[in-house]
DNA sequence: ACAATGACATAAG
DNA sequence: GCTTATGCCATTG
C-alpha cells in the first residue's frame, strides 16, 4: 500500500466518534491542501475489512458524497447517526457542531512519529 | 514518462 | 440553491 494512503487512514482513525470531518480537511493535516481528490481516493479503495472510520468523513458541504453504490448514502448516514451526528432536512451535517477540529500539533507530531516506526496498520 | 481517473474544493453562471 | 467549469494530486494502466 502506497504510504499516503496510510496517512490517510492513520489520520481518518484520529476522528473521534460523533465527528465528521472533511476530505479537504484531512488532505490538509497531511501538508496537501488540494489533495481532497486523492483523499476521496483514498477511502475508495478502502477495504471492508478495515478499521479506519470512513463514514466520518464527509465533504466540505457537510454532505456525503459517496457515489459507492454498493452501500448507498443512506447506509453512511445511518452509520453516523448512530454515532450521535445529527442530519438536517436537507441530508447536511452541521460542521459548526459535528465539525472536527483536527490534530493538536503534538497529535501530528506523534503522528509522523508513528508512521516512522510502524509501516504496517 | 504520458494520459486518464476520481467518495473533492471552489468560483462562476 | 443547483449546475458547470477549472484546478489539484496521487494512483494506475
Amino acid at each position: 500500500m502506497s504510504s499516503f494512503f496510510q496517512r490517510v487512514y492513520r489520520v481518518v482513525r484520529r476522528i473521534p466518534p460523533g465527528k465528521v470531518a472533511t476530505y479537504g480537511q484531512i488532505a490538509a493535516l497531511l501538508g496537501y491542501p488540494r489533495a481532497a481528490r486523492t483523499v476521496g481516493w483514498a477511502m475508495h479503495a478502502l477495504p471492508e475489512d478495515s478499521d479506519v472510520p470512513w463514514q466520518r468523513v464527509i465533504n466540505a458541504q457537510g454532505r456525503i458524497s459517496t457515489s459507492w453504490q454498493e452501500h448507498d448514502v443512506s447506509h453512511q448516514q445511518r452509520l453516523l447517526e448512530a454515532e450521535g451526528i445529527v442530519f438536517g432536512a436537507d441530508g447536511r451535517v452541521d460542521l459548526a457542531a459535528f465539525g472536527w477540529e483536527g490534530l493538536t500539533w503534538p497529535e501530528i507530531d506523534e503522528l509522523q512519529r508513528g508512521e516512522a516506526e510502524s509501516s504496517l496498520d
